[in-house]
DNA sequence: GGCTGACCGTTAGCTTCCTAATCATTCCCG
DNA sequence: CGGGAATGATTAGGAAGCTAACGGTCAGCC
């Protein structure tokens, strides 16, 4: 499990009461944002399971799926010149994972001494790299995957299509008021500081 | 930011391909799954960079709350005798937070160093420490906590009082099947392999 | 009264993330 | 064409999580 995180969420009333104390609480929002967290948290844990069982952590098995992504032919209309075949150089993967270079040199390192990716020179760059899959990546994840989707819809089960697709609407709402925010967008600000 | 996460979650449509070629995944349920999870991880990083500026992580938060909590005096019933004051010890604090008691270690080391917390002998059983918090760390919690419970309004403040309603009901029924796949309920199983 | 087992806190060593600094290479501009 | 500026990968060091193993302390049972 990734992060420290309260086990028995504060219960509601509780949030009511010390909302008479800090008047910036506002007990609905962080009742939903304690339980958003928290569930994030518990279905990770659910494919970390699976995860550990393969001896693979989230952050390899990520750069795993970023290069096979990009290794899959394109049969659409960019096929030929390469464009839009994923990332391939360390500071793709980075940017794509969303970790530091840095980050992704270490987990390249794993990989690579796990035999799972090559680092091969960019013959028209010496500055960068070209990291590729190697068969056994490509028998390990055809092995892998199967049981992680099924790890993926056994916590999903529970929810009906309707029930899934408003989940999905309202996390995209808040990622989009994320977004904002991180932006800077005063209009996202919180109403209780209008 | 926790961990390393696809910036860019594939497109419906990419699921939908994807599932021609592995039958156990189901398309909806992972857009649900990958949704939440890069949710959880965006909201929790607005938090982190109010943290951040305050020279204070996650973890340690989270153990100050703990303290925190324990320390305000009940006016409930079982004020005298000081039980459910909450957590003192290490161990307790440990189980509280759902972290092991050496991380628990580490991070009372810190947060000592700072002069957050002091740790001292329990009178009772020389095995045991208590943790108290610092004058110095309720000062800094009452300048803190109006700022984050500002971070946490704004992020769900895209939300109405329903909607918030609707996510945490799907929420805790998403955390009420983990626990049952945890605790190895078969009947939790994804209906695919049924 | 003294073992034995259980529990407490800590230590040591691993992983994966971070930032900051370093070094090689390439690009651009005068 | 020569010299910054920008870019790419790496290294070093730190934080926070984990497991495993340790020594100190208590408690229960012969």
């Amino acid at each position: 499990m990734p992060h420290l995180l309260l086990k028995d969420l504060p219960r509601y009333e509780c949030l009511l009461e010390a909302a008479k104390e800090f008047p910036d609480l506002d007990p609905s929002a962080a009742e939903a944002f304690l339980h958003l967290l928290r569930t994030g948290d518990e279905a990770f844990g659910v494919t970390e399971r699976h995860f550990a069982a393969h001896h693979i952590s989230q952050g390899r098995f990520g750069v795993l799926m970023l290069l096979w992504r990009g290794a899959q032919p394109r049969m659409g209309a960019a096929a030929a010149d390469g464009i839009g075949c994923g990332p391939r150089t360390p500071a793709e993967l980075a940017e794509a994972a969303g970790v530091t270079r840095a980050t992704m040199t270490g987990l390249i390192d794993t990989l690579e001494r796990d035999g799972f990716v090559r680092r091969e020179p960019d013959p028209s760059d010496r500055r960068m790299l070209l990291v590729q899959l190697t068969a056994k990546a490509d028998k390990f994840l055809r092995g892998f995957m199967p049981g992680h989707f099924r790890s993926v819809a056994a916590v999903m089960d529970t929810l009906g299509e309707g029930e899934r697709k408003t989940l999905v609407r309202l996390l995209v709402k808040i990622q989009r008021q994320v977004s904002a925010l991180k932006a800077g967008d005063p209009s996202a600000e919180s109403s209780a500081a209008r």
